[in-house]
DNA sequence: GCCGTTTTCGGCCCGACTGTTTTCAGTCG
């Protein structure tokens, strides 16, 4: 079961103000929202609070600067009183009558919200009328046959509640962005080769290459005359654990690993993504996964507003909606209407009225924007940039030359120093950054300085090797030095002042996590500043569903880097490309960007295998809006060599 | 609770599916 933890108000971390971090106000914040949410407020009140907190979240400056001077209602969504309830806490370290509200709520009513199938009204109601506070109470609640005589409650009801009691513990949480493409891209793959499927594309989170991927979402063009034979096709598929409900016009379903087979895993899949997914990892795979999908059936003239609609994201769908309102226009996933001739038409009855969109590029270019990636479609910028025509041009994998943060068998890889090599050459790489773990990280046999000195002489005999051959490759001798609890590194200045570049990165992740968020940025920020720092290796230490990083605010971390950037420095911050991290979050990647702050896609690669991981870092630098010249592993091997000789 | 070339009140995106009903409430995306 999942656990529900910090419910209740943060003390006061420090003596004066500010009293409290901006990630202690966020979460307050969120919070409140869900706590309101239960307790049955206005909806339009408790979602006020979630954009806050969303909109917060993204801060780049400073939360107690912007209190202290007053300037809390400038931030679209803040008015009145959200500015007072903030100011009070970051100035008095007291939240008004906020307890009051925690207080009222048993932490039971929001662990229950997470089971599929059960919302707040619900819960309200299981509380308000049989005293209902656990997940506990309400199966045995259910087992006993109690909810069905609830108002607009029935049997299939109190089944359902049990069910998704047992779902919760079994499919808790969302699949990783690898997991999530290699289901949707081999459904995808599917559902086009199906009898009277004119075309299918998978939409969603997994389409707009989020970290996680809750289920997955495909569009399939279907002339209404062929959805009979489609839907049975579908279910007809082998690998459907259960299914959830099947209409005239969506199939929820779940899937599980029978769902592939050896012609679905050689055929069809994107290259690149077989190749970052390799045998290993599918074998891995295999052993448990399930996820849910849903594939939705159109008619084929409104598959583009379909497809464009279940991309999402919700934030990007309101701005559009209401781009297309302020243009006289009514936009669905059914089509895009002029408002005086629909009338009180609904759904595809609308349809006939629709402005023509062969693809989504139509539907943008009708409300007047260029065409959106769908990695940006997160409402964090890219309506005004498409508004203006200024949407980057994101970095695609082939750009990559080379990486800078990989293992070998000297500490916890599996491959040698000439096997790796070997292997990025065979990718097409100039170069390779060759940073093993530091002495201090003895789980994963750290190098003394003496082997230290010992791979230094081999990665020049190798150098030296592929010079004499003529071939244009080489070896950047680095190392992985941990980032110690103090800011201090791993190893002497005088051992790490051989390095070609040091990743600095922190290992020691429960003494982060003991600490508030100013005292780890303060301490990050001097570990950065040693002149022998080159790369903050995986930032934050997050697990994706694992766990979370250590608080730290990262907008001051890389505002640091930018300044020492702009003083000749090169401090990079790293993507750490592995699927089970993907850290620097994508949300920072803009900001980064902003400040001059490279970005380097790193594998952190323990095998030869592993470095086909860039894949995915590429994805979510393209997420993060960065180009060909924002990463450092877009330059080539020359460059590279200037930059750190 | 927020917002406003419809600005201090009355809106706040919208539709499918399910299970309960006989017209609709709750949930989800």
């Amino acid at each position: 079961m999942v656990k529900v933890a910090g419910w209740s108000l943060p003390r006061p971390r420090r003596s004066g103000p500010p009293y409290y971090s901006k990630s202690n106000v966020v979460s307050v914040i969120e919070q409140i929202a869900v706590l309101l949410e239960l307790k049955g407020a206005n909806p339009f009140r408790f979602r006020s609070y979630q954009n806050a907190a969303r909109t917060l979240g993204s801060l780049e400056e400073d939360l107690w600067a912007v209190t202290s001077e007053g300037r809390l209602t400038d931030i679209k969504g803040i008015g009145k009183g959200m500015a007072s309830l903030i100011t009070e806490a970051m100035e008095m370290g007291t939240w008004g009558d906020m307890g009051e509200l925690y207080t009222s709520v048993p932490p039971g009513l929001i662990e229950m919200l997470a089971i599929p199938g059960l919302g707040p009204k619900r819960i309200k109601q299981f509380y308000d009328e049989l005293g209902i506070e656990s997940v506990q109470q309400l199966k045995v609640a259910a087992e006993n046959g109690e909810l069905q005589d609830l108002d607009r409650m029935g049997e299939k009801s109190e089944r359902k509640v049990l069910d998704g009691i047992e779902l919760l513990s079994r499919f808790a949480g969302r699949r990783r962005l690898d997991v999530g493409i290699l289901y949707g891209q081999a459904l995808e793959t599917r559902v086009s080769e199906m009898e009277g499927v004119q075309r299918a594309q998978l939409a969603g989170s997994a389409r707009r290459r989020k970290e996680t991927i809750g289920d997955l979402d495909i569009v399939a063009a279907v002339e209404p005359e062929d959805v009979k034979a489609v839907s049975e096709q579908i279910l007809g598929l082998q690998g459907i654990a259960d299914v959830k409900g099947a209409g005239s016009s969506k199939i929820s379903i779940i899937l599980d690993t029978e769902f592939f087979s050896e012609e679905i895993i050689d055929q069809g899949m994107d290259g690149g993504v077989l190749e970052a997914l390799g045998g290993e990892a599918y074998e891995k795979m295999a052993s448990s996964t399930t996820i849910d999908a849903q594939i939705r059936l159109v008619p084929p003239h409104v598959f583009a507003f379909t497809l464009a609609y279940f991309t999402g994201s919700k934030e990007h769908n309101v701005r559009m909606r209401q781009r297309a309102l302020d243009r006289g226009l009514r936009l669905n996933e059914f089509g895009l209407f002029p408002v005086d001739k629909v009338g009180d038409l609904k759904g595809l009855e609308a349809a006939k009225f629709s402005l023509p969109a062969q693809d989504e590029n139509d539907i943008y270019s009708h409300l007047g924007l260029q065409w959106v990636p769908p990695e940006l479609r997160e409402d964090s910028g890219e309506m005004e940039q498409a508004d203006n025509g200024k949407l980057p041009e994101l970095i695609i994998p082939s750009m990559l030359k080379g990486a800078f943060h990989n293992h070998t068998t000297s500490s916890d890889g599996t491959a040698s120093l000439r096997q790796m090599a070997e292997a990025a050459q065979e990718m097409g790489w100039e170069y390779l950054g060759i940073s093993d773990h530091s002495q201090i990280l003895q789980v994963a046999n750290g190098l003394s300085p003496e082997q230290l000195f010992a791979q230094s002489q081999d990665v020049k005999a190798l150098n030296e090797e592929w010079a004499d051959a003529g071939i244009d490759f080489r070896l950047f001798h680095g190392n992985e030095c941990d980032i110690l609890p103090d800011g201090s590194l791993d190893f002497t200045s005088e051992v790490r002042s051989v390095l070609d570049h040091v990743v600095g990165s922190v290992h020691q992740i429960s003494t982060w996590m003991k600490r508030d968020e100013n005292e780890n940025t303060e301490i990050l920020i001097r570990a950065i500043e040693d002149p022998t720092f080159t790369i903050l290796g995986h930032p934050t230490g997050r697990i994706l569903g694992g766990r979370d990083g250590f608080e730290v605010d990262m907008h001051a971390v890389l505002r640091r880097m930018g300044e020492l950037n702009a003083e000749g420095a090169l401090k990079v911050v790293e993507i750490n490309a592995s699927p089970y991290r993907l850290d620097l979050d994508w949300r920072f990647c803009k900001y980064a960007k902003e400040q001059g702050v490279p970005v380097a896609i790193n594998p952190d690669a323990h095998s030869t295998q592993g470095l086909k991981d860039v894949w995915y870092g590429t994805q979510i630098a393209r997420k993060g809006w960065l180009e060909k010249d924002d990463v450092l592993n877009c330059r080539s091997g020359e460059e590279i060599e200037n930059l750190l000789w």
